[in-house]
DNA sequence: AAATCGGGGGC
DNA sequence: GCCCCAGATTT
């Protein structure tokens, strides 16, 4: 049951938020950001890829990526088919390369379950390789116009803020914030998609984490937050940032550019210069291999084929 | 529920 | 230096 769909409340008695959803959705209609996955021309695809891209990497990293790599494997038959040394270098350092082997297998997913077109269902989405609870009602919304809850961090920081009266959402969403941001969607698909695309916008651009623009904002006046006086987190012992320097998160990016950044076979006397502990340094070349990431020849590492 | 998984830019 | 970024998957 890990990944579940967050169905849509029938008629919800959602009357008491109607405001908010008014004043997003016309200030969305004309702040949208000019985003190369909304133009007209978008495919479902084109849309799948992006949000692959930006789980956990922001809009102005994967912009330039998600242009190069879609003008290279326009549709999923051509991602299919692609050498994954190749997907991993276009990948490039948008970070977290698994996503981009994930991509790949559901490129590949799309074409043998689904003859090369992606699936408009939030459940035959769901159960492709990469996407989870968010990226699937997120293509419903942004590929089909179709009805979904999509709460990302944008939108569970704008109903902390609007609803909650708090700084920022607890680390992980709890039962009653899902319903809330379902009881929230409109009825009909188009005003859904349209509230899904303005409600994140408004988090992006305006409801900010740190340095919220509430002057700007088109519902300052009936936020909860702001009227209790703009409260700090209450949460904020707990957040704790991953730590960078010596993880193995750090060693696998070190030895991934050594890799996409050569054209053919390394020789292990170059990896061993990236990390001087080797037991650390083995542990993630190993786990690097365990993940499809890297491929071990003798004494030379590769990237896949 | 908690841990793991990149990398960079704003402050 | 710290914090956050259109999360997913595994344990």
């Amino acid at each position: 049951m890990a990944r579940m769909p967050v169905h849509p409340t029938p008629a919800a008695a959602s009357d008491t938020y109607a405001g908010l959803r008014r004043d997003v959705t016309a200030w969305f209609d004309d702040a949208a950001r000019d985003l190369p996955w909304r133009a007209a021309d978008r495919t479902p695809w084109g849309v799948l890829v992006s949000e692959v891209m930006l789980q956990q990497t922001p809009v102005v990293r994967v912009e330039p990526r998600w242009r190069a790599w879609m003008e290279r494997w326009p549709t999923p038959a051509d991602l299919a088919a692609a050498s994954t040394a190749d997907v991993l270098r276009a990948w490039d350092r948008l970070g977290y390369p698994r996503r981009a082997l994930r991509l790949q297998e559901c490129a590949r997913a799309v074409v043998e379950r689904h003859g090369g077109v992606v699936p408009s269902s939030e459940a035959e989405l769901l159960a492709l390789p990469g996407v989870g609870t968010y990226t699937a009602a997120a293509v419903v919304a942004f590929a089909f116009g179709g009805r979904s809850v999509v709460v990302d961090t944008n939108v569970r920081r704008v109903l902390a803020r609007t609803v909650a009266g708090t700084a920022l959402p607890p680390p992980s969403p709890r039962a009653a914030e899902l319903r809330l941001a379902a009881s929230l969607v409109p009825d009909d698909a188009t005003g859904a998609a349209r509230w899904a695309a303005a409600s994140m916008e408004l988090g992006a651009v305006v409801c900010t984490a740190r340095a919220p623009r509430c002057d700007v904002c088109p519902v300052r006046a009936a936020c909860a937050w702001r009227l209790a006086g703009s409260p700090p987190d209450e949460h904020g012992a707990r957040r704790r940032t991953q730590a960078w320097e010596g993880t193995d998160r750090q060693v696998r990016g070190r030895v991934m550019a050594l890799l996409r950044g050569a054209d053919g076979p390394v020789h292990q006397a170059l990896v061993e210069e990236v990390w001087p502990d080797a037991a650390q340094r083995e542990r993630c070349v190993a786990s690097l291999v365990e993940d499809g990431l890297v491929e071990q020849d003798g004494e030379v590492y590769r990237l896949p084929a």
